[in-house]
DNA sequence: ATGAAAGCGCTAACAG
DNA sequence: CTGTTAGCGCTTTCAT
């Protein structure tokens, strides 16, 4: 193994110069610096993890806790997850995960024995039992997702609340009045998990505002649940015109169940989702949408990390404002 | 931060007494043992990361590179990863995750510097470029697929060639004559990923043997693709009774394509799937199918990692035999 | 069964 | 702008 001695002898420099010269932490002149990094090129030096994490008690390594259970949208976590280990690398930093089953254990584990730096959490629920270990660690931490109780933490997430209502508004603004909101699978409510929590409150509140008669429904992410709340969608409230969808799983199964119930999207019902755009844009009925901006989110999460570990003040909301993009499943209400 | 040092005076022994009382490496009488045991936990004792890389030149930590990209079904390999994430953690290990796009740089950077023990690689290619990587590397390595030349790498993965036979035997054995393969998404089978080639294969010889008539017909993972792909079947083959899927993401869909286009499962037509278990079960008709055993391919990925870290010999190739459970999918030919 | 002490390879004062 | 050197916290010989 080539060591930094070793560079720092074939360079004829010390091996400080050789760290400076990688760091760039102090000035270097242009001919040391080149020298170094022939010597560094021809050895093919690569500085041991390990020595630098000792002796410069960083490790360059996010923990990431990647949340994979019942109920929960693989994909979209994994667009979230792909987005900070590229925002990570950018920051030269490398990421770890935990499993959800870890816990606070694993948590405590690798921020304690100085495996990582930092840490980012996804999937929280509103009464999220991480939350006191997360305040009390002596290491950062970003959580994706907003508990009931945010003092003390640093979140960031797309603000779910306004998206509820934004959704509501356009079904509005269209003329319809009556309207459901077709939700995630029943196991993420009873958790608590906090950003289905707050759609929920935000289509709520909207349509109690605007006189609506509207319901909600939990839906399994299978193509068979999503018939049956078609159904009894109908059933409950036939007038229905309107729907908004936050289950990306089941988006087409939904849209066909209700087509082979005999409604036409858009002429007879506005469908409005909350789901990634790309998926939005390529179904057969391209769909109103608002985005979840899974690459700003995983992306802002790992800044404020970084900004934490500089010791530079962040805010601790970061609230990404909503954003809807009409496409062919929402028309005005038929007269 | 708590020391070794620290916890050595507390019980009155020396730092390496404590080491080896949590390395296990030397005999330690019982009651230093718990001398020990007591200050640590005392002291809240957490050995630092980066130190004992240093010291012991290794990291605990693993690597493993993710395939999230086009075409491949993200569920079925966070299976994989979070059976590699739980075994790691029972041997003691962390898991680092890589982008596939960090590629062969990514690889070398986190062996070189070793920030990472040993590596895992899934969704490999028959000629995937990383292979001469992998076996220059100074660290061992696992791969979760089989390349067109394995030599001198260590593979595990399901038998997908026998797999692939096998869906073919069980339908032969009920007497039809004519059938289709649907299968993973086009580019999957661009990028010559090893498991999609292999299937096709053992379906397609497995045909001939049996003196079928056979087809095999890629499938992108959307409802509409596989409607299409539905309709396509039956017009190229108007005599087809059977049908081995491919392809997770689409099992329902196709099953309702097909239903829809007038043929009843499995009266009119057999379906046989390759797909994790918890999945065929669940659907409106179980699904005869064969497992993907991601739960055993990851575990014993890890084990074999483990074994060739601890310089036991392993066997280079590991094939798990499919093994297809009957259901309600299929039936013997009507006559 | 235990201790003393020499590193592991790097960073960051300190010194010039 | 560069060199010298003292650790970082642990493991592991070498002693006893």
């Amino acid at each position: 193994m080539v060591k930094i001695t070793d560079v720092a002898r074939h360079a004829g420099v010390s091996p400080s110069t050789v760290s400076y010269t990688l760091s760039g932490k102090r000035p270097i002149s242009a001919e040391t610096r080149a020298r170094v990094e022939a010597s560094i090129r021809e050895l093919g030096y690569r500085p041991h993890a390990g020595a630098r994490a000792l002796a410069s008690n960083k490790s360059n390594v996010l923990a990431m806790v990647v949340p994979l259970r019942a109920g929960i949208n693989v994909p979209v976590v994994m667009q979230f997850a792909v987005s900070v280990m590229t925002t990570a690398r950018e920051y030269d930093h490398d990421v770890l995960v935990l499993t959800q089953e870890e816990g606070e254990k694993g948590l405590r584990r690798v921020a304690d024995t100085a495996l990582v730096d930092a840490l980012i959490v996804m999937d929280v629920q509103l009464h999220d039992p991480r939350l006191p270990l997360l305040r009390a660690l002596d290491r950062p931490s970003v959580l994706i997702g907003f508990p009931a109780d945010p003092a003390g933490l640093t979140c960031i997430d797309l603000d779910f609340k306004a998206a509820g209502e934004l959704c509501v508004e356009h079904l509005a603004g269209l003329g319809h009045r009556v309207i459901g909101l077709i939700g995630s699978p029943p196991e993420v409510y009873v958790r608590q998990t906090a950003f289905a929590q707050r759609v929920v409150q935000g289509f709520t509140a909207a349509a109690a505002r605007h006189g609506m008669s509207s319901t909600v429904h939990p839906c399994e992410a299978t193509p068979a649940a999503a018939r049956t709340v078609a159904e009894r969608l109908l059933r409950e409230q036939p007038a229905l015109t309107g729907v908004v969808i936050h289950n990306e799983a089941i988006l087409e199964p939904l849209i066909d169940a209700f087509e082979h119930l005999g409604l036409r999207v858009p002429t007879d019902l506005s469908l409005t989702a909350l789901c990634p755009d790309d998926q939005a844009e390529t179904l057969p009925v391209p769909v109103t949408s608002i985005a979840i901006p899974s690459r700003e989110v995983g992306e802002q999460a790992v800044q404020l990390l970084m900004s934490k570990l500089d010791n530079t003040p962040v805010p601790s909301a970061t609230l990404l404002r909503p954003s809807l993009t009409a496409r062919a499943s929402t028309a005005p209400r038929a007269v």
